[in-house]
RNA sequence: CGGGGUGUAGCACAGUUGGCUAGCGCGCUACGUUCGGGACGUAGAGGUCGGAAGUUCGAGUCUUCUCACCCCGACCA
C-alpha cells in the first residue's frame, strides 16, 4: 500500500498540500475546513465535470442554477430533511458590517440583522422545489430533468481535504416526475450512470447498492449508493441517488393535474456526486511515487520531455516534440510539451509522476539519432522504446491499456479485500487488522445496526442489488437473515 | 464540547542545567559548471522565537495568563 496512505503524519499532507492538488490552507480554522483547488487539481475537477456533464445529457438533462441561499423556514418544510441537514448549517444573520465606533477595523452593524436567517445551502432541495411549485401545473410540464454545478456548505466538526470539506462543489441533480414509476426509474438511471462513470472513467470498480434507513438521505423514501474500497481499507460513498417520492412535493405544495384531469403531488429523484471523486482517483490508485490517474480523466495524457545540453540541440529536438504533439493532438489526446530550461530532466520525470500524467515521452540525443522515443508508462512505471513513426498508433493503445490495467489492479485489490464473515470474531478482527469490504447477514434492524457502528465503527454501506438469496444468521443478533450487506469502515 | 499534543525563516525541524551575534536541511536569488531519473559549487537574501505580563545582570529556554493550530471522539457526501 502506497507509503503515504498509511503514514498521515509525514506522508499525507505533504503530499496533498505540496506535491499534487496544491491545496493551501487559510489561517483562519473555519476555512481550513475548504479547499483552495490549484489548477492542477481544478484541471482534474473540470475533466470530470465534462464527462459527467455529457453523460448527463445523454441521458436528457439540462443545467440550470439556483440561489446559494435558502431561507430558512424553506428548510424546515420537510421533517426529516431539516432534522437531517440542521446540525451543520451555516447561517447568514445579517447583511452588513460599519466602522467599530473605537475606530479599530469593522463590525457587523446590530441595525442590519435579517428578519429571516438564510443558509447557505447544504443541499438544494428546497429552493429548487420552490421553484417548481411554479413552474409545474400540468403534467405536460413534467418531467423536469435539471442538473446544477454548485458548491454547498456543510458545517462539518472534522474535515478531511477531498474527502470531507466544510465547503465542496458538487453536482445535483433535481427531476420531477408525474408518476411513481418514472422516479424510481429516474433513480435507478443515475445510479447507474454513476457507476459507470466510475468503473469505466475512474477505473474504480464500485458495489451499487440500497442505503439502510440509517444511511438514507434526509428526506428520501430510498437511497441508491455506490461504495468505493480505497487503499487503505477503508470504503468511500462515491455517489448517491435518492428516491424522495412526494415528501418534497407536499412540503413545497407542488401538484400538477394528470391525464385524467386529477390533482396529484409530483414525484421526485436527486442525485448527486462531488469533489469527493477527487479523494477517490487519490485514495484508490495512488501509489509511493504519486498520484496515478486513470487516462480518461488525465488533464495531460501525454507529457513530452526534452533531454538536451544545448539550445541547438533542444531546436532539434523540439522539431519533432512538435510534430508528435501535433499529431497526437489530432487523435483528441492531450499533449504537454515541456521544454522549459530551469529544471532538469530528472527533475520533470518524477513532478509528472507526482501529477500522475498517463504516459511519458523523453527525447534526447540518442533518440534522434535512432528516431526513437522513449515512452514510460505511469502505472508500471516500465519504459521501452518506440520508433517515432508507430508513436501515433502506440499511444492511444498504451492509454486503453493503462485505463484497464488500473480497473483491474484495483478491482484485485477489492476482491482480495472482499470477506464473508459468519462468526462475530472474525467480523471485528477482520476489521481491526486489515479492513475492506465485508459481507455478513444482517437481522435488518436499525438498533442492530447502531449496535454494530457503536461497537467497531463499521457500517453498512449499502444493501447491494446483486447479491443472491441466501438463509443465514445475523453476524451480530444470530436472528434469520435472507441476505448479505456490506459492512466496512467508511471515510 | 471532552482527552492528548504542537507553536522558532516560505516548508520541515534542532536549540542541553537560562549565557556570546538564534542554527541545520529543503526552498528562494545571482553567477558558473551541468542536463538519459528530483545535479553541483561559490556567494547571498530571508526571524518582532504565536501574543502579553512576570522572575533575572541575562529568557527561544523558567512562571502565569492568553491565542492559534494539529490529532483522537461525538457529526457526516
Amino acid at each position: 500500500m502506497a507509503k503515504f496512505l498509511t503514514n498521515r503524519e509525514e506522508n499525507y499532507s505533504q503530499w496533498y498540500n505540496d506535491l499534487v492538488i496544491k491545496a493551501d490552507l487559510a489561517e483562519n480554522s473555519a476555512v481550513r475546513g475548504c479547499m483552495v483547488i490549484k489548477p492542477y487539481g481544478y484541471a482534474i475537477w473540470e475533466r470530470i465535470q465534462a464527462e459527467l456533464d455529457r453523460l448527463f445529457k445523454a441521458t436528457g438533462h439540462v443545467n440550470a442554477y439556483f440561489p446559494l441561499f435558502i431561507p430558512k423556514s424553506f428548510l424546515s418544510r420537510e421533517a426529516a430533511h431539516v432534522e437531517g441537514f440542521a446540525k451543520e448549517c451555516a447561517v447568514v444573520t445579517h447583511y452588513r458590517l460599519k466602522t467599530d465606533e473605537t475606530g479599530k477595523g469593522i463590525v457587523v452593524d446590530p441595525d442590519a440583522r435579517l428578519d429571516e436567517e438564510l443558509i447557505i445551502r447544504p443541499t438544494s432541495e428546497t429552493i429548487i422545489w420552490n421553484s417548481y411549485r411554479n413552474w409545474i401545473h400540468s403534467y405536460r410540464d413534467l418531467p423536469i430533468l435539471i442538473n446544477q454545478w454548485a458548491n454547498v456548505v456543510r458545517w462539518e466538526m472534522r474535515t478531511r481535504l477531498f474527502l470531507r470539506t466544510a465547503e465542496f462543489l458538487w453536482q445535483e441533480g433535481h427531476t420531477a416526475h408525474a408518476t411513481r414509476d418514472e422516479a424510481l426509474e429516474e433513480t435507478e438511471k443515475m445510479i447507474n450512470v454513476y457507476a459507470n462513470f466510475a468503473e469505466n472513467f475512474m477505473a474504480l470498480p464500485v458495489i451499487k447498492g440500497r442505503k439502510s434507513e440509517n444511511e438514507r438521505f434526509a428526506g428520501a423514501l430510498d437511497t441508491f449508493a455506490i461504495e468505493a474500497l480505497m487503499q487503505d481499507g477503508k470504503a468511500l460513498q462515491a455517489g448517491t441517488s435518492h428516491f424522495l417520492g412526494q415528501n418534497f412535493a407536499k412540503a413545497f405544495d407542488v401538484q400538477f393535474t394528470d391525464k385524467a384531469g386529477k390533482l396529484e403531488y409530483v414525484w421526485a429523484t436527486s442525485w448527486g456526486v462531488s469533489t469527493r471523486l477527487m479523494g477517490a482517483i487519490i485514495m484508490g490508485h495512488a501509489d509511493n511515487n504519486g498520484l496515478v490517474l486513470p487516462p480518461k480523466l488525465a488533464p495531460i495524457q501525454v507529457v513530452i520531455i526534452p533531454i538536451f545540453k544545448n539550445s541547438d540541440q533542444l531546436a532539434l529536438i523540439s522539431e519533432k516534440a512538435v510534430k508528435i504533439k501535433a499529431d497526437l493532438e489530432k487523435k483528441g489526446i492531450t499533449v504537454k510539451y515541456d521544454d522549459r530550461d530551469n529544471n532538469t530532466p530528472g527533475w520533470k520525470f518524477t513532478d509528472y509522476e507526482l501529477k500522475g500524467v498517463p504516459v511519458r515521452l523523453a527525447i534526447g540525443p540518442r533518440d534522434l539519432q535512432n528516431n526513437t522515443v522513449e515512452a514510460a508508462r505511469r502505472d508500471t512505471l516500465s519504459k521501452e522504446t518506440v520508433q517515432i513513426e508507430n508513436i501515433n498508433e502506440y499511444i492511444p493503445a498504451i492509454l486503453d491499456d493503462i485505463q484497464a490495467n488500473i480497473f483491474k489492479k484495483a478491482l484485485d485489490f477489492r476482491q482480495q479485500n472482499t470477506f464473508h464473515i459468519d462468526r462475530w470474531d472474525d467480523f471485528v478482527s477482520t476489521l481491526d487488522n486489515q479492513g475492506g469490504f465485508i459481507m455478513a447477514h444482517w437481522d435488518g434492524t436499525a438498533e442492530t445496526e447502531e449496535k454494530i457502528k457503536e461497537e467497531t465503527k463499521a457500517t453498512i454501506r449499502c444493501i447491494p442489488f446483486n447479491t443472491a438469496e441466501e438463509d443465514g444468521k445475523c453476524i451480530y443478533s444470530g436472528k434469520p437473515s435472507k441476505r448479505r450487506v456490506l459492512f466496512a469502515r467508511a471515510y
